[in-house]
Formats: structure tokens, C-alpha cells, sequence
DNA sequence: CCAACTTGGTTCGTCCCACGAACCAATATA
DNA sequence: TATATTGGTTCGTGGGACGAACCAAGTTGG
């Protein structure tokens, strides 16, 4: 059978819908000077101080992209590499007083700018969408070894 | 009221979800040697010529952010800039026969992949998020002239 | 009919982002 | 202790995006 050259109406509306997202949160990190990849390392040190290796891991980058993600955070003042206690070759990262501020700032304005987006959908659909889309990111569970 | 420093639930998982879809695009693009863009530009070839200027507010970007795309994605065979008939200035561009079969080979290539993630979704989900995600993304009634 | 404006694209300089390869220091292993 | 292995950094390359300056083709107004 050939493959088809449009894509199904679900894949389609699921892509744009991914890239209206991703648009909104990209203007709204511009609106910061930050890029989108910095909003997520933001949002993702918030209540954490992961290792270099494990913040790359988890924003998906190299050790040598998030290196320079990394580098240029510090340089603004938002993000700060700390040594870590157990191995001296591990670097822990963490929020400075200013990132925490700047991660809280960004936090409530992507929540606002989503909700203004999900704004047409009913109670019922939003709780439908959150389920799931919780369902789909959820990590799938694992047979501990 | 104080800003909440967390997202909501629906906000987080709609969010994560997006993330998750670009990811898997962008993975599929790289292995055909392209960026999100170009795989996005792609797609919106299929079934028009745009001019320039229509393209680029198409993806979201800035005239000489287009000229450089398109820079590049001729210099691929991808793509081929033709002048319009009527305006001497308008440039439109299309998809060469190589840019055509690119194209189709990744619209099959994002629908199973799109369809893999929305894999553990039962019939209804499915038929649901398809309904939700047009209406997100469908653009607003406007009132003709 | 021609000068002044507008419009559609390109070019240029700048910065961010992401990658792989090479490298270095600290730890783990044999 | 000699040899991996691991965690990060550095460097070079290339794409990506932007604004400012620019140019050519159309449009408008006197």
C-alpha cells in the first residue's frame, strides 16, 4: 500500500495544536529575552538541583549543548553551578535568587497564556485534554529490575 | 491574589504533551537531515505556491528569516523560487519533484509517529482530541468586509 | 508624467542553539 | 597501580532567527 501524502486528521490536528503551543510559549520567553529551551530549564529547576548529565537528559540536549545552555543562564545572573558534595566531578545546577523570580514570573504567564488558549473548550474537554495528555507524557511503567 | 508558582495540572500536561510531540518531530526530521522548520515548510508546500511574504506568516516568521530557510532548502533541491506573473517583485515558491517526494516520505514518516504516541489512546480519545485540537487551532469566525 | 511613497525580497551582522570530536579531571575497576 | 569509565568543558561548524539597511517593482498624487 502507499503512503499517504496527507496526513489523518488526527495526526494533523494534534501537530498544529503542538506548534500553536509552542508558538505561544516562544513569544512569551521572547517577551523575557530568554529562549524557549531557557524557559524549560527554568521550569525544570524549580524544585530541583539536577546534575548537569541529568538536566540534559531530561531537556533532551548533549552535555555539550546544555554546557553552553548552561553557560549563557549564568551569564545572566539566573542559574548557578554548584559542586557537588559526593563526587568531585558532578555539577550540580540551582536557581538564583533573581532565576527563582524570574522561573515564578514565567510560570504564571505561561499558565495564563495556555489557559487563554484552552480558553474556548468546556469544563468537561478541559478535564478530558488533561487526562489525557497526562496519559500520553506519562513515562510507561517499567519492570523494576 | 499571588501568582501561583506551579502550573495547573492542565496547563503542565498540555505543555508536556506539546514537548513531547516536537521532540518526536524533530527527532524524525534530523534523521532526514532537516530542522522542524524545514519539515514544517515542507508541509505546507504540498498543496500551495505561496509568495514569501505568505509563508512566512504562515511559519510564523520574519521575511529574512523565510529568504534564509528557503536559502538553504533550495540549495537542498528541495524547494524553487519562480517569479509571479502578475508582480515583478512577488516571489513565490514551490516544491521541486525531489522537495515532492521528501515530502510525502516524511507526511508518512510524522503520522506513525504521531500515531505510535497517541498509540495507547482508546477510539474515543482519539476521536476526542481530534475534535479538541481543531477547535483549538481552528482560526476564529471573523466577519467578512 | 514624474516624484514620492509603499511593498516584496534580499543582504548583512549578530546572537542563540545544537551537535560531535577532542580533551581533562575525578572516580571506579582490574 | 595501570587502565577504563564517567562527568563536564572547549572548540569548530552549521542552522536558525532577528532587525536594519538596502534595492527593485508597483502605486499614488500633483
Amino acid at each position: 500500500m502507499a503512503p499517504p501524502t496527507r496526513p489523518s486528521a488526527t495526526v494533523d490536528a494534534v501537530v498544529q495544536l503542538s506548534f500553536a503551543i509552542q508558538a505561544r510559549l516562544a513569544t512569551l520567553a521572547a517577551g523575557h529575552d530568554l529562549s524557549l529551551t531557557q524557559l524549560r530549564a527554568l521550569g525544570a529547576l524549580r524544585d530541583r538541583r539536577p546534575t548537569m548529565q541529568a538536566l540534559a537528559e531530561h531537556l533532551g540536549l548533549t552535555k555539550s549543548s546544555l554546557s553552553g545552555l548552561i553557560d549563557r543562564a549564568e551569564g545572566r545572573g539566573l542559574v548557578r553551578r554548584v559542586p557537588d558534595e559526593a563526587d568531585g566531578r558532578t555539577v550540580r545546577v540551582e536557581l538564583t535568587d533573581e532565576g527563582r523570580s524570574a522561573a515564578a514570573t514565567l510560570t504564571a504567564a505561561v499558565n495564563e497564556a495556555v489557559d487563554l488558549l484552552l480558553e474556548p473548550l468546556s469544563a468537561t474537554d478541559r478535564a478530558t485534554i488533561t487526562r489525557i495528555a497526562r496519559r500520553l507524557t506519562a513515562p510507561p511503567p517499567s519492570p523494576p529490575p
